[in-house]
DNA sequence: TGTATACATCGACCACCGTCAATGTATACT
DNA sequence: AGTATACATTGACGGTGGTCGATGTATACA
């Protein structure tokens, strides 16, 4: 799925009514921050600003498949930017992607009715 | 990328270092968003502004146990508050934790109302 | 006391996900 | 060409989590 779809459906999840479909996609995208290995990978990468993916095996303390598997999440749902320079991936972070599932969590309501 | 992009727009998950201990607690406190059924709940109970399990089965379309296993996993998560009158359980948002959530994705306060 | 309702808990099933060893692919160097 | 490095992909395993039927607990009412 593609995040940019929820940037243009979905807003605030308190705010509006949320159906089914908004729902799912909503979840997926806040599955991809739900796991830790992944979250101290945006962090480490948001730090180097652009660093390559045998800098981040040794840091994170896990094989190099299971972090080549976690950065492909990263990158399909949007949060990270790939850029393949020779034998090298190096990678750097998208903020507006975060911004997005911020913005969902954004929306409490001031009153209960109009 | 200049580090002032970040601390400007993203949260604590860019801007700081991420030990495995907070890794784990923000990823098991995403992990509970990140649930179609859930994020529905959220958004029911936040736009009926206070309301009882017996008005959600049939919304959500999940048996009864499966409300009340997510309102229970909701609940423990400080993300809603639970008031039990007589045999009905009234169910309420705590917007003061998902406030928490999205700060860590984007730090930005919620512009509060007085 | 007995019955009906509202909700929580239990037990089990099944799909999904994180993980790693093995393998594949592409680039760089001699 | 041959070898070494960097990364992606495959296949398989084990654990976790969502789901529901059955059951348990508590309240309300006749």
């Amino acid at each position: 799925m593609d995040i940019r779809e929820i940037t243009n459906c979905c807003g605030p999840v308190l705010a509006a009514p949320l159906d089914e479909d908004a729902a799912d996609g909503l979840a997926a995208a806040f599955k991809v921050v739900a796991d830790p290995v992944r979250l101290r990978l945006l962090s480490l990468i948001a730090q180097a600003g652009e660093i390559c993916s045998c800098d981040l095996v040794i840091p994170i303390g896990k094989s190099q498949p299971t972090i080549s598997h976690h950065l492909s999440v990263l990158t399909d749902a949007g949060l990270l930017h790939r850029e393949k320079r020779g034998k090298w991936a190096w990678y750097s972070v998208a903020p507006d992607r975060l911004a997005v599932l911020r913005d969902a969590l954004g929306g409490v309501p001031a009153t209960a009715g109009p």
